[in-house]
DNA sequence: CTGCATCCTGGGCGATACTG
DNA sequence: CAGTATCGCCCAGGATGCAG
């Protein structure tokens, strides 16, 4: 039922629809992923949601659920519950997520070391949008 | 008919809403914007468009004249126009551009040397998700 | 070959309001 | 406090066709 193996060329592709980097951007592309994931380990690996969207300004209750509903079936976050009055939840990097840590932090700080290119770029675009 | 100043208070966030690790990742959220830019690195630093989009299986081509219009707004790229015929255009990246290689690389780098992390978290959506 | 204009759809994301 | 449900906007991004 299946066609004859395709030649290889079609295989050689230097950027392939799944190759590494493709695979890693469709994990983390939504808008608040990594920005959780990482708060979560500057906060020592867990958190509280209250003190999470605290943390996060900007982020609603509804998309830091959802996302961190997503991070629970990549594995990458416990949710354990409390039962107690009122309720407390508390979410866990596991040893996974933490793995991510890792290229996180090298992009977080390299941001952070070289805000003077952002700014170029920034200054760059807002040149001549007057509109 | 603004109103006073606020306190100092709400510029205390953590994770403020212009923190550089935010700035980063708005410039850099278009689907195609870092596979372009490192596809020209690994070119050489400079292609024509037609030889860019073969490179990249799936991106079309009006989102490639889009986001390279934007990379040459940001001041990442440029765009050289050869007066001949057929017409043959040349994108190269610029010395800022380059600059953002270096995470770039880091960041693919890190995915193609993690796969089997990638795998791990695929296989855990994958599982329970029947539907 | 390169690029622009158009049309259209999906779904990411936000605001609001309601349960326990 | 934590979470869900609903509604609706907006726009990224894909398909197609035309022009130089």
């Amino acid at each position: 039922m299946n066609l004859a193996p395709l030649p290889d060329i079609y295989r050689q592709a230097p950027f392939s629809e799944d190759c590494a980097p493709r695979r890693l951007l469709r994990l983390f592309s939504g808008k608040w992923t990594t920005m959780i994931l990482h708060t979560l380990h500057l906060l020592g690996g867990a958190s509280r949601p209250g003190q999470l969207q605290r943390t996060i300004p900007g982020l609603s209750k509804k998309m830091m659920t959802q996302t961190l509903r997503e991070l629970e079936r990549m594995g990458l976050v416990t949710r354990e519950v409390m039962q107690v009055m009122p309720p407390a939840v508390e979410y866990r990097l596991t040893a996974l997520g933490q793995q991510f840590i890792t290229p996180l932090e090298m992009l977080y700080r390299w941001g952070a070391e070289h805000t003077d290119l952002l700014d170029c770029v920034e200054r760059n675009m807002a040149t001549g949008q007057e509109r």
